[in-house]
DNA sequence: CCCCAATCGTTGGTGCACAATATAGTAGCC
DNA sequence: GGCTACTATATTGTGCACCAACGATTGGGG
């Protein structure tokens, strides 16, 4: 072992965010085949438990919850709606905002959907506890990404604030 | 706080997939305002930082390093080569295999780059072992989803092996 | 020598992700 | 009532990511 590989700050090796790249594609991966039969891509099935949990959902309540640009929910939602588990209807009060119900074959997919948690930590075979504390981790990153993110958009806040 | 959800396995901020979603996403935006400036996306970065440690490298090698496909590579690697960081060209001894340098621009580019990861830390303000942590349990996730992976596509495979 | 299988890279199709722009609806102000 | 911000979606363009299919090259066996 070289030590200047040990000390290379620009070694592929020692990224985080290679990791993080290369460990959400192999997590995605390996969720595909178990969403291929419901017919989902993994981030139709992130919507999916968005509107399992709150629906009904606009647009922008689906873009804070899942982080997501509207650009890129806006056509996932049609696809959704084409394959017959979301209907997208105006709201009454505000013609703006587009709610996005669920039909009965989208509240029929849940139980299905229920399998797949298990199914993936089987696959898997890590610890939940890992699982767990990884998540934590990630939580702690997501927050500070998005500071980071939120002073870069607004620097002129200053220390004092 | 009610009881059905924090049971609900399906409830999406219980999903580690989900989690390594939107850190990736994030991290990956913070990096982005300084990668600008140098003229080179998050995955292009990437492949850089593969070749000022190995190069040259052929597509095949790169998909192995960076965990990508040979058809998202070809294209990546054509517009690092129209904006003069890389050259591609047979391999003399193989012309099935390309071989992919760097250019002069592209090696001078390195010390431009040697101020990226510590910009991150800062912009982060996270500390550099719990990063460190995290790039473990990254690297362990990583494997178990390539285990998963490689048994799903191969499952002829019994348990005597 | 020639065919065959395997290997390497590219291409085309679908879908995600983000930025910038466009469109439509709403609300406050005069 | 009409003007003017402001808000919520939709659309367009670029680039990533995977899959399937293809063309070119190579190396082995008849």
């Amino acid at each position: 072992m070289d030590e200047r590989d040990i000390a290379d700050p620009l070694a592929l090796e020692h990224q985080v965010c290679f990791a993080l790249s290369v460990a959400a594609r192999g997590v995605v991966a390996v969720y595909r085949p178990l969403l291929e039969p419901l017919g989902l891509t993994h981030p139709q099935y992130l919507v999916m438990l968005a509107l399992w949990q709150h629906a009904p959902l606009s647009v922008k309540d689906l873009s804070r919850l899942l982080q997501l640009d509207p650009g890129t929910l806006s056509p996932l939602l049609k696809r959704l709606e084409a394959v017959g588990y979301v209907r997208r209807g105006r709201d009454g009060r505000d013609e703006r905002v587009l709610a996005v119900t669920l039909t009965a074959e989208g509240r029929a997919l849940r139980a299905e959907a229920e399998k797949i948690p298990p199914a993936i930590v089987e696959r898997l075979g890590m610890e939940v506890a890992e699982l767990m504390d990884l998540h934590q981790s990630l939580t702690r990153v997501i927050g500070a990404a998005q500071t980071a993110i939120a002073r870069a958009d607004a620097p002129e806040e200053t220390s004092a604030g």
